[in-house]
RNA sequence: GCCGGUGUGGUGAAAUGGCAGACACAAGGGACUUAAAAUCCCUUGGCCAGUGAUGGCCGUGUGGGUUCGAGUCCCACCACCGGCACCA
C-alpha cells in the first residue's frame, strides 16, 4: 500500500459503476428482430421503446473488435489491455455517437499448455481452462470495458465448437471450381468421362454421402470408389500423405507458420520433417483472391506487405529440359524447371534437382549411386534447424546424368543439392550462376561454369552475380536469339518461344503451402469424420481387397466431442490421445473414428461471425444478424431515420466487415490469413456476405517493460495489471495505457507515467467537488464497515462553484476546442494527444471562479470514453445537484462543437525575415493580406533586420505567417 | 540479403511544408505545514552576452537537394526495432 494520499475514491467508484453496468445491461448490443425493453438506455435515446426494429430501423451498426485471448494461467499482462481499452474508448465513442455498436469479448481457450498441465497432473484441461477464464474476465471486468458480456463465448464450449467443426464440414464437403473461380459443393463437380456412371442410378447419389452399394455389385462398387478418389483429391479439406513437420518434444505436427528458423514457434523445439497422414486444407486455391483482396480493405501496410510476402506470389515460366543419353526407355523423360527468369535460359550451366525429386532414382547413373544415396540419406536427416543453420555452404553431388538446354543444345550436368526445395515450384531448377546469387555460391564452390548472359545497365558493374535487369547477351541458339534484349521483351520473347514449341508455358508460383490443419493432441476440436475399414470379401487376403476411405459424420451428430480420458499422452505406438479413448473411436464394426484433433487456430478463424448471433442453437450465425452486423443489410436500404438519428453520423454506408479489428502484430500471418481464408470459403457458399471479414485493422504495439527490453518473467521486469489498479485504479490505468504514445508505436511502461494521469483524474475530481464535504468523507470512510462505504459516496458535494450560470464566451471557447480536438484525435485514434487536450481543458476550467454546470458536463461526456467511472459518478452528482441529464452518462449525445464560438477577433501573426522569427504582431482577424504585409514590415524588431537591405519578396501566408525575403 | 517501421530535450512524447518541444514524467526553486505526504505557484533544449527585463547563435540520426520557409518533401547513407529469408 502506498503512503500516499489517494488522490479520488477510486476504490469505490469504480466497484460502483461497474455493477451498475451489469445491473442495467448497459452495455447489451441489440440485434434486429428482437423486441426491446423500455428501459434500456441505448433503446431510451433511440425512441424504440417496445418496438422489434428491422436491421433498417436500428441505428448504423459499429462493430468494433478485440483479438481474444488465450486465457494462460498467469493471468493479464498490460499488454492485453493497450488494445482493449482502444476499442473500448471507440466503442463508447460511437456509441455516444448514435451508432448500434457490437462489442464483444471471448476466449481462445483449446491450446497446449492445459493439455500439458493434463498430462503431469492428470486434471481434465477444461477445469484448467475455466479457472483460468476465470481469471482473465475478473481482471477484464475490473478495468471497466464496456463489452456484451451477453455474447461471450469461448472455443471450448461443445456449442461453439459443434459450429467450427460444421464449418470444417463446409470446407470438406467443397472443392474450389477453377472457372468460377470459387467454392463450391460437390454437386457442380463434373467427373472424368471415365467415371461416368454407366447407367443413372448411381448418378444420384451425385456429390456427396459416400453410400456403398450393396455387395456383389463389384463393378459399381469399383467405380464409386474411383468416384470418391476423385472427390476426396478435390476437396477443400483433404488427406494427405506428404512430409510434414513433427516435433517430437510436441509431440505433434506442426503447419509451415509455425516453425521458425527450423523450431516450433511455441517453445522453440527442433522440427524435423517426416511423412505422415495429414488433414491439409487448401488454401492455396485462394492465394489470388487473398492477394488480391487485400485492396479493398484497410490495414497498415506493413501488415498487408507481410501477408503478400507470404503469399509469394512469382511470374515465371516452366521450362522442360530433355534427359541426354538416356538408359532407361522411358519416352519423353523430361525434368521440368520453373524460374523467374527465362531470359537467361543460355546461361543455363547445370541443372540441380531436389533431394527429394523422384526423377533422382531413375536418372542417377551406376558410379554415382552411392554418393547420392549417401547425400539423400543425409539431408533427410537433418532437422530443417540444421538446414537452416548450416546454410552458410552449400551441398550437393552430381548424379551422373545430364540435361539438354532447349535453346542451344548444349549438355548440362544434373546435380541434387538441398538448397532446391522440393515443396517450391517443381523441385528443380536450371542453375544460371552468372545470374542468380545462390548458383553462384553453388558454381564457385564445385568449379562449375559461369556464363555471362546479362550486360548490366551501368557497365562497371560486376556481371558476376548481377541479378537485376540488364540487356540480355550470349543469347542466341539455332533457332531463337534474344541477344541485345531489355530484360522484360527477352523474357517475353523467350516465354512465347517456349510456349509455341511446346517446351514450356508462364506460370505462376505462390510461396503459400496448404494448410496443415491436424494435431496430435487431445485438447482441441475432434474431427467430425469417421473412418470405413473392412475387406470388400470378407476373411480376404488380398490387400487389394482391403479399403479404407473417410467419411463426413452428419451434422446431426455434431458436437462431437472429445472423450474422457485418464491419461492425455500420445499412446505407446505414437497415436494421438485420443486414440486411448478405444470405445469412443470404435463407432461401429470397421468404422473408426479420426483421432486427430483441429490446430489452436480454428476457433479463432470465426469467432467474429459467433459474437453477431452467440447464442443461436439453429445455425452458425443467422442471416439477419450477419448481413446487419456485418454491414451488407442497411446498405441496400438507407432509412431516413438514420439521419435523424443522430447528426453525427456523417457516413453513407456501412463498413463491409468488422469496423474496426485491434491485436497484435503477432498474427499478421497465421490468424489473419487463416480467418480470411475461412471467410471467403463461407462467402463463396453463400454463408456470408462479404468477401472479407475485417475492414480496418490496427496493430497496437508492444508495450516494454520500465527497462525497455521486451516484458518477461525471466527478466522480472513484468508489471502487474492488478497492482496498478489496486494503487491508482482502473480509470488512471487506462488513461495511462493511453497517453504513453501512438496506439501502434512500442513503448517502454513508466509507472511514474500512470501518477501524472493519475494526478490529472484528481484535478478532474476537484474541479468538480466540494474539498469539506470530502473532508467529512474521509473521515467517515475510516470509522464505516467495508460492505457499507459505498453509500458514503453521497456525502461529497459537488463544489460551490459549480452553478447553473452561463458560460462565457472565454469558457465556451475552451470547451468548443477541446471538443474539436477530442472529436478529431478520436477519429484518427490519436488517444494520447485526445487525453493532452482534455488536461488543457481542466487547467484552464480550475481557475475559474464560476464552473457553469453546462460546460462541465460536455466535458463530462468527452472523458466518459476514456475515465468512464469517474466520468459517471460526476456525472451522477451533476444529475442529482441540477437535474441536467440521465443517470447513465453511456448514451448521452456526443457534444458537437460549434466552429463560430472558436473564431478569434484578433491573431497572434509571426514574422519571418529570411525564414527566422524576428516578431509576433497582433492584428484584426479579418486584417487584409496587403494589411497585414504593411504591418509585418512595420513590426519592431522586424526593422532592424531590414536596414540597409533590399526587401526582394515578401510571402503572406492569411492568417498564418508573414515571411520577408531580403538580400 | 530483401521488405516494413522508427530516429526530436534528462525521459514518454507533440507539431495540414509556416512560431520545434504541446501535454506529461523527472529535476530544481518557492508557498502551505511543527514536520511529512498531498496540493498550489515558478524554472527547466544547448551555448553565449547582459545586474536585469531581454537579446543573439546553434539545435529534430548523418550528408546533400527542392523551397521565401523543411522535423515534415526528394536523393544517398548510418543506427535501432519488427517481419521474411536458399521460394529459383
Amino acid at each position: 500500500m502506498s503512503s500516499t494520499r489517494r488522490q479520488y475514491p477510486f476504490h469505490l467508484i469504480e466497484p460502483k459503476w461497474q455493477a451498475a453496468w451489469d445491473a442495467t445491461q448497459t452495455f447489451r448490443a441489440w440485434n434486429p428482430g428482437e423486441t426491446l425493453p423500455a428501459d434500456h438506455p441505448f433503446v431510451q435515446r433511440h425512441g424504440l421503446a417496445g418496438r422489434t426494429p428491422s436491421a433498417a430501423e436500428l441505428p448504423p451498426k459499429y462493430y468494433v473488435l478485440d483479438m481474444f485471448p488465450y486465457p494462460s494461467g498467469a493471468g493479464l499482462h498490460v499488454g492485453h489491455p493497450e488494445g482493449y481499452t482502444a476499442t473500448d474508448i471507440l466503442a463508447r465513442y460511437h456509441r455516444a455517437k448514435g451508432f448500434n455498436v457490437l462489442h464483444p469479448m471471448g476466449w481462445d481457450a483449446f491450446g497446449l499448455p492445459a493439455e500439458q498441465y493434463a498430462v503431469k497432473t492428470g486434471q481434465h484441461p477444461r477445469k484448467t481452462t475455466e479457472a483460468n477464464i476465470a481469471t482473465f474476465k475478473r481482471q477484464i471486468k475490473s478495468l471497466g470495458f464496456s463489452y456484451d458480456w451477453s455474447r461471450e463465448l469461448a472455443t471450448t464450449d461443445p456449442e461453439y465448437f459443434r459450429w467450427t467443426q460444421w464449418i470444417f464440414l463446409q470446407l470438406y464437403n467443397s472443392w474450389f471450381n477453377p472457372e468460377t473461380n470459387k467454392a463450391e459443393p460437390f454437386s457442380t463437380l463434373k467427373y472424368p468421362a471415365e467415371l461416368h456412371p454407366p447407367h443413372p442410378a448411381l448418378s444420384s447419389i451425385g456429390g456427396e454421402g459416400g453410400r456403398r452399394p450393396g455387395e456383389g455389385e463389384v463393378s459399381d462398387a469399383d467405380l464409386e470408389a474411383r468416384r470418391r478418389d476423385y472427390r476426396d483429391s478435390k476437396r477443400l479439406a483433404y488427406v494427405s500423405e506428404a512430409p510434414v513437420n513433427w516435433c517430437p518434444e510436441l509431440g505433434t505436427v506442426l503447419a509451415n507458420e509455425e516453425v521458425i528458423d527450423g523450431k516450433s514457434e511455441v517453445g522453440g523445439f527442433p522440427v524435423v520433417r517426416r511423412p505422415m497422414r495429414q488433414w491439409m486444407l487448401r488454401i492455396t486455391a485462394y492465394a489470388e483472391k487473398l492477394l488480391n483482396d487485400l485492396d479493398t480493405i484497410d490495414w497498415s501496410d506493413s501488415l498487408k506487405e507481410m501477408q503478400r510476402n507470404w503469399i509469394g506470389r512469382s511470374e515465371g515460366a516452366e521450362v522442360d529440359f530433355a534427359i541426354a543419353d538416356c538408359r532407361l526407355p522411358i519416352a519423353d523423360l523430361k525434368i521440368r524447371v520453373f524460374t523467374t527468369r527465362p531470359d537467361t535460359l543460355f546461361g543455363a550451366t547445370y541443372m540441380v534437382l531436389a533431394p527429394e525429386h523422384r526423377l533422382v532414382d531413375e536418372i542417377t547413373t551406376e558410379e554415382q549411386w552411392q554418393a547420392v544415396e549417401d547425400y539423400r540419406e543425409h539431408t533427410t536427416r537433418k532437422s530443417d534447424l540444421e538446414r537452416t543453420e548450416l546454410a552458410k555452404e552449400k551441398t550437393g553431388v552430381f548424379t551422373g546424368a545430364y540435361a539438354i538446354n532447349p535453346v542451344n543444345g548444349e549438355r548440362i550436368p544434373i546435380w541434387i543439392a538441398d538448397y532446391v526445395l522440393i515443396s517450391y515450384g517443381t523441385g528443380a531448377i536450371m542453375a544460371v550462376p552468372a545470374h542468380d546469387t545462390r548458383d553462384f555460391e553453388f558454381a564457385t564452390q564445385f568449379s562449375l561454369p559461369i556464363v555471362q548472359v546479362v550486360q548490366p545497365p551501368d557497365p562497371k558493374t560486376d556481371w558476376r552475380g548481377f541479378v537485376d535487369d540488364g540487356t540480355a547477351m550470349n543469347s542466341t541458339g539455332p533457332e531463337i536469339s534474344i541477344t541485345g534484349l531489355p530484360t522484360p521483351e527477352a523474357k517475353q520473347k523467350i516465354a512465347a518461344w517456349l510456349e509455341a514449341k511446346g517446351l514450356g508455358k508462364k506460370t505462376i508460383n505462390y510461396k503459400l503451402r496448404d494448410w496443415l490443419f491436424s494435431r496430435q493432441r487431445y485438447w482441441g476440436e475432434p474431427f467430425p469424420i469417421v473412418w470405413r475399414k473392412g475387406w470388400h470379401t470378407p476373411n480376404s487376403l488380398n490387400l487389394a481387397d482391403y479399403y479404407e476411405f473417410h467419411e463426413a459424420l452428419p451434422d446431426e451428430e455434431l458436437p462431437v466431442v472429445p472423450p474422457q480420458l485418464d491419461d492425455y499422452k500420445p499412446t505407446p505406438e505414437g497415436l494421438p490421445p485420443l486414440a486411448r479413448a478405444m470405445e469412443w473411436t470404435k463407432v461401429s464394426e470397421g468404422v473408426y473414428r479420426e483421432t486427430n484433433t483441429m490446430p489452436q487456430w480454428a476457433g479463432s478463424c470465426w469467432y467474429y461471425l459467433r459474437y453477431l448471433d452467440a447464442r443461436n442453437a439453429e445455425s452458425f450465425v443467422s442471416k439477419s444478424a450477419e448481413t446487419y452486423w456485418m454491414g451488407s443489410a442497411v446498405a441496400a436500404n438507407v432509412s431516413p431515420r438514420q439521419t435523424e438519428a443522430s447528426h453525427a453520423l456523417t457516413r453513407t454506408a456501412p463498413r463491409p466487415g468488422v469496423d474496426l479489428y485491434v491485436g497484435g502484430t503477432e498474427h499478421a500471418v497465421l490468424h489473419l490469413l487463416y480467418a480470411r481464408f475461412w471467410h471467403k470459403v463461407l462467402y463463396d457458399l453463400g454463408h456470408v456476405s462479404t468477401p472479407e471479414p475485417f475492414f480496418k485493422l490496427v496493430n497496437q504495439g508492444l508495450i516494454l517493460g520500465e527497462d525497455g527490453q521486451k516484458m518477461s518473467k525471466s527478466r522480472g521486469n513484468v508489471i502487474n495489471p492488478d497492482d496498478i489498479l489496486k494503487e491508482y485504479g482502473a480509470d488512471a490505468f487506462r488513461l495511462y495505457e493511453m497517453f504513453m504514445g501512438p496506439l501502434e508505436m512500442v513503448k517502454p511502461w513508466n509507472t511514474k507515467g500512470v501518477e501524472g494521469v493519475y494526478r490529472f483524474l484528481g484535478r478532474v475530481w476537484r474541479l468538480f467537488v466540494d474539498e469539506k464535504s470530502e473532508v467529512e468523507f474521509e473521515q467517515a470512510e475510516t470509522t464505516t464497515e467495508a460492505a457499507e462505504r459505498g453509500e458514503l459516496l453521497d456525502l461529497i458535494r459537488l463544489s460551490p462553484a459549480v452553478k447553473r450560470a452561463p458560460a462565457t464566451s472565454a469558457q465556451l471557447k475552451t470547451l468548443h476546442a477541446c471538443i474539436k480536438k477530442v472529436t478529431e484525435d478520436l477519429d484518427g485514434l490519436r488517444f494520447n494527444t485526445a487525453i493532452s487536450t482534455m488536461m488543457v481543458f481542466v487547467n484552464e476550467a480550475m481557475a475559474w471562479e464560476t464552473k457553469p454546470v453546462s460546460v462541465l458536463r460536455e466535458f463530462l461526456i468527452l472523458l466518459q470514453p476514456f475515465a468512464p467511472h469517474l466520468a459517471e459518478e460526476l456525472g451522477a452528482k451533476l444529475d442529482s445537484a441540477f437535474a441536467v441529464g440521465r443517470s447513465s452518462l453511456a448514451y448521452a449525445p456526443w457534444p458537437q462543437f460549434d466552429p463560430a464560438l472558436l473564431v478569434e477577433s484578433t491573431l497572434e501573426i509571426p514574422v519571418q525575415v529570411n525564414g527566422k522569427l524576428r516578431d509576433k504582431i497582433v492584428v484584426p482577424a479579418d486584417i487584409s493580406p496587403a494589411e497585414l504585409e504593411q504591418a509585418a514590415l512595420a513590426a519592431p524588431k522586424v526593422q532592424p533586420f531590414l536596414a540597409g537591405k533590399t526587401v526582394k519578396k515578401v510571402i503572406v501566408v492569411s492568417r498564418k505567417l508573414v515571411n520577408v525575403a531580403v538580400g
